[in-house]
RNA sequence: GACUCGCUAGCUCAGCAGGUAGAGCACCUGACUUUUAAUCAGGGGGUCGCGGGUUCGAAUCCCGCGCGAGUCACCA
């Protein structure tokens, strides 16, 4: 890494603190955004001044167009970008060498001044003082295309979100989403708890997890894949209406719609059923999509997606039998493989429950718009209860949105023996090999044991939702710092060292 | 994991009949007191992803590796 500009700056940096001016100093007072001052004073003519108006702004240098005894340059902070305009006789002679020496691009920037509006009517801030908050040691991305390169936006977000108001925009409303959905759920009574994400046993869900050691116990734990038992354990001890937005890790692949650290809702509602959650599933998703894409019709990668309500319902039996002609409540497990094998899905095991997961992968893309798909067979969901008029299936639900799962919801099993008996044959597929199986837990059948109101519960991979609302083709530009392969600039970064070292 | 494509200055990219590397932005110097991709003049900056091979000579051709992107397969 070639890096003049880098050891210019550090040059700098000395010779500043030599003439008395501080490239980092502690604090500055700032009283406007850059989003309010162009509200606020949008009103102005062209070429009014506000002098009446103290402003203190203070952003990142983006734009800095010099003219000889003035500048503009434009400052960015997390509400937009604000154009100040800084000049010799304003400021002084003293203070304008400086400015012209020491700031450039890509620094943070304090001004002083007030409103004005420049004669080709944009809003500014005539600069009285300014002051230099942080000197920038390297280059910013190029100002017109930006940074284009995957990789340095996967492992460098910080560049991106800096260089790109699109990026910082793209966070802010994940962050936003958080809030609409905690709003939405508070003004429905239910509160939000933690559960632990550290575990001596897996459970809630069937993935593989991640694994770990503990010190003082030298023992293995594992990091969470679900947070449904723990949650129940709450409705045990008398909480009613809960949910946790928390991280859930699995030991996975990675794609476009999967990420091994995921951002996960589970909310659960004592009293309730599947049919109360299908109800508050339809209403928060289509409030948060209202709210952060402006409307309940999106366009998603080119394609309409139609969040009106009501949504879709489809029994997953009925789906499977129109699109592939196979029964899965009726036909023998070698129908079902002949099934598979005509559209070439070669099952890894002969469970029925796996060849039932294998046939609904082959269905799930014709789904686009929100649709229910309910009544999913007992031998595929060991925590749901089973449906009050047909024992062949559970009172659950998946959302499907863009041929991703989005939600999986069930009317909880409360039953402890019920429960036990579940457990018991997870436990035998996992002796025969099946990874994914859930591990039997004796602490949350106890729990069971002491009584648990009949439950609605949900879950939600809320960055999936999140990919739709923005738009984005692949979880990962959502997720503000996914996963990268560790390698490659360690060089880079040794090389660095040495300078700063000189 | 398989296949396809990519990796050249800090960033965005050009250069590939094999002849020793270029532009724009950014940076430095100078001019310029309402610009907005400011303008004008001049300048510095590269182990062409890494390693090996072919060749008098490789950014360019061949092989291996690394990292990334896309498609497919699998788990939310």
């Amino acid at each position: 890494m070639s890096e003049e500009t880098r050891r210019q700056r550090l040059r700098e940096i000395d010779q500043m603190r030599e003439e008395g001016v501080e490239p980092y100093p502690y604090r500055f007072e700032k009283t406007h955004w850059a989003g309010d001052i162009k509200n606020e004073f949008s009103t102005l003519e062209n070429s009014q001044t506000k002098e009446d108006v103290e402003i203190r702004t203070a952003g990142r240098v983006m734009a800095l167009r010099s003219h000889g005894k003035s500048s503009f340059f434009v400052l960015r902070d997390d509400t937009g970008r604000i154009q100040a305009y800084i000049r010799l006789d304003s400021v002084g002679k003293d203070s304008f060498e400086i400015f012209k020496k020491y700031v450039n691009i890509g620094d943070f920037v304090g001004v002083t001044g007030f409103p004005f509006k420049t004669h080709t009517g944009e809003v500014s801030v005539f600069a009285k003082s300014f002051e230099i908050l942080s000197k920038s040691i390297r280059t910013m991305p190029e100002k017109w295309h930006g940074l284009k390169d995957k990789e340095i936006i996967y492992r460098q977000r910080y560049a991106e979100m800096l260089s790109s108001d699109e990026a910082l925009n793209r966070f802010k409303i994940r962050s936003e989403l958080f809030r609409l959905i905690r709003e939405f759920l508070a003004q429905r009574r239910f509160i939000e708890v933690d559960t632990p994400m550290l575990l001596h046993l897996t459970g809630g869900a069937s993935a593989r997890p991640f694994e770990t050691r503990i010190n003082v116990f030298e023992s293995q734990m594992f990091l969470r894949i679900a947070e449904e038992l723990f949650l129940k354990r709450y409705l045990v001890g008398g909480f009613e209406r809960i949910f946790e937005i928390g991280k859930n890790f699995r030991n996975e692949g990675i794609s476009y719609k999967h990420h091994p650290e995921f951002t996960m809702m589970e909310l659960y509602w004592a009293y309730a059923d599947y049919n109360d959650i299908m109800d508050i599933t339809e209403a928060m998703i289509n409030h948060i999509v209202e709210n952060l894409a402006g409307s309940t019709r999106i366009s998603y990668q080119g394609r309409e997606i139609d969040f009106s309500r009501p949504w879709r319902r489809v029994k997953m039996a009925d789906f499977i039998q129109d699109n592939l002609g196979a029964n899965i409540l009726e036909d023998s497990d070698e129908r079902l493989i002949e099934v598979l094998k005509k559209h070439n899905s070669e099952p890894d095991m002969k469970e029925r429950g796996h060849l039932i997961e294998k046939l609904w992968d082959l269905v799930e893309d014709k789904l686009v718009n929100p649709t229910f798909v309910t009544e999913h067979p007992v031998i595929i969901s060991p925590l749901s209860k089973v449906h009050r008029s047909d024992p062949r299936v559970t009172e659950r639900f998946e959302l499907i949105i863009s041929s991703m799962e989005m939600a999986n919801a069930f009317s909880e099993l409360n039953d402890p023996i019920e429960q036990h008996r579940r457990f018991l044959h997870q436990a035998g597929l996992r002796e025969a090999g099946d990874e994914e199986a859930q591990m039997m837990d004796d602490d949350f059948l106890r729990a069971l044991e002491y009584g648990m109101p009949p439950t609605g519960g949900l879950g939600i991979g809320w960055d999936r939702i999140l990919m739709l609302v923005t738009d984005s083709p692949t979880i990962r530009d959502i997720i503000p710092f996914p996963l990268v392969r560790p390698i490659s600039f360690e060089e880079e970064e040794l090389q660095s060292e040495e300078e700063l070292q000189e």
